[in-house]
DNA sequence: GTCTATAGAAGGATAGAC
DNA sequence: GTCTATCCTTCTATAGAC
């Protein structure tokens, strides 16, 4: 009964410290600080250690962020504005936690990337997640099924990308440029006719 | 004199181990033995510490990827085939490094963004410089001056994004899609015409 | 299952001989 | 300017009391 409770504390601050401090710079110190869990808790609830714990928040955080993606898009009208929407909704957390808040797990996945299989295995689970759902969305919106995953990873890229150069210039132009790009992305794949709209 | 190659030598071993390994996940210790200098010289060189020579680090490892990139682009005939064949470029090397040499700062930028003044600013201060360097590519090819700006920064989310994706799935795909888009930017901002090539 | 104490290694940084 | 020895902190992990 409190198992449940201790090991979601565990997992829910190791989440929030992986997004702003990274793998490397996150300590299970830490982490027991912040969920007020003695650290032989970690290594009950984890044997695996750090690299268990890690991966195992990466997919909460997926989960998480995934829900706000789906928030946006499920329930979703038109394509093109929701799209437009996401991307301002990003620009506007950037400013607003002065650019600490952005992709919960993309700090993480570049540095494993080559260093721990089983975190990159959790990334990688994760980003296909939101591609999946995201696809499924796109279809019901009326997309054409053979176009849905190119649109949704190049909409995934371009959000990402932007995050990296917005944090490093602390500036939203980049998610202004990235927000267009992926309307138009969108807009292209939704065109029944391709007629003219297409790509010449 | 001796001086000037043990700061290189110090130097090159630190934006290897960054670009790899990331901030946090690279010690000095680590360096020292790379670079097969004692551990004081780093901090004779670079009394500001690991953040001073880490910032330095950044900014030699930026140079060395805009001399890539302006082989490509700087005597361009093509922009559209160029830019395919960076974008192909970037696929052979992540397999052919299993996946492991892809952009040499975004790890250390989203590391630090929020927790280095001095490094997030080395970071922004390198994006710009390849974005500006590209622009001047761009408006030597032909393109619209007005245009370059958006162009390059859509080019550069692109290409980050599809790294973050192709390390973490271990699989070259989305840079395809990357390089798929990123020629179609380059086109649409190419042609003089506005037409029907424009945006709906 | 909870929690504390501590081991053993690695982290960044400094002092000072040469 | 080169290099070594060392300090103190932090890291992950384990042992074992409760």
């Amino acid at each position: 009964m409190t198992e449940i409770k201790t090991r979601d504390r565990i997992l829910d601050a190791t989440a929030d410290l992986l997004r702003r401090k990274g793998y490397n710079g996150t300590g299970l110190k830490e982490i027991v600080k912040a969920s007020e869990a003695p650290l032989g808790s970690i290594y009950h609830h984890f044997p695996g250690g750090k690299e268990e714990l890690g991966a195992e928040a990466i997919r909460i955080a997926g989960r998480t962020y995934n829900a706000l993606i789906q928030a946006f898009f499920e329930s979703a009208t038109d394509p093109a504005l929701t799209t437009q929407a996401f991307f301002d909704g990003a620009a506007e957390v950037l400013r607003v936690t002065d650019y600490e808040d952005a992709c919960p797990i993309a700090t993480v996945a570049l540095e494993v990337a080559s260093t721990s299989e089983p975190m990159r295995a959790a990334s990688g689970d994760v980003f296909e997640s939101w591609i999946t759902d995201l696809c499924a969305d796109f279809e019901a919106l009326g997309m054409d099924p053979s176009k849905t995953v190119d649109v949704a990873i190049e909409l995934l890229m371009l959000i990402e990308g932007a995050f990296l150069l917005c944090r490093a210039w602390k500036d939203t132009t980049p998610m202004e440029i990235a927000g267009r790009a992926a309307v138009e992305a969108v807009r292209a794949a939704l065109d029944r006719v391709s007629g003219c709209a297409g790509s010449r």
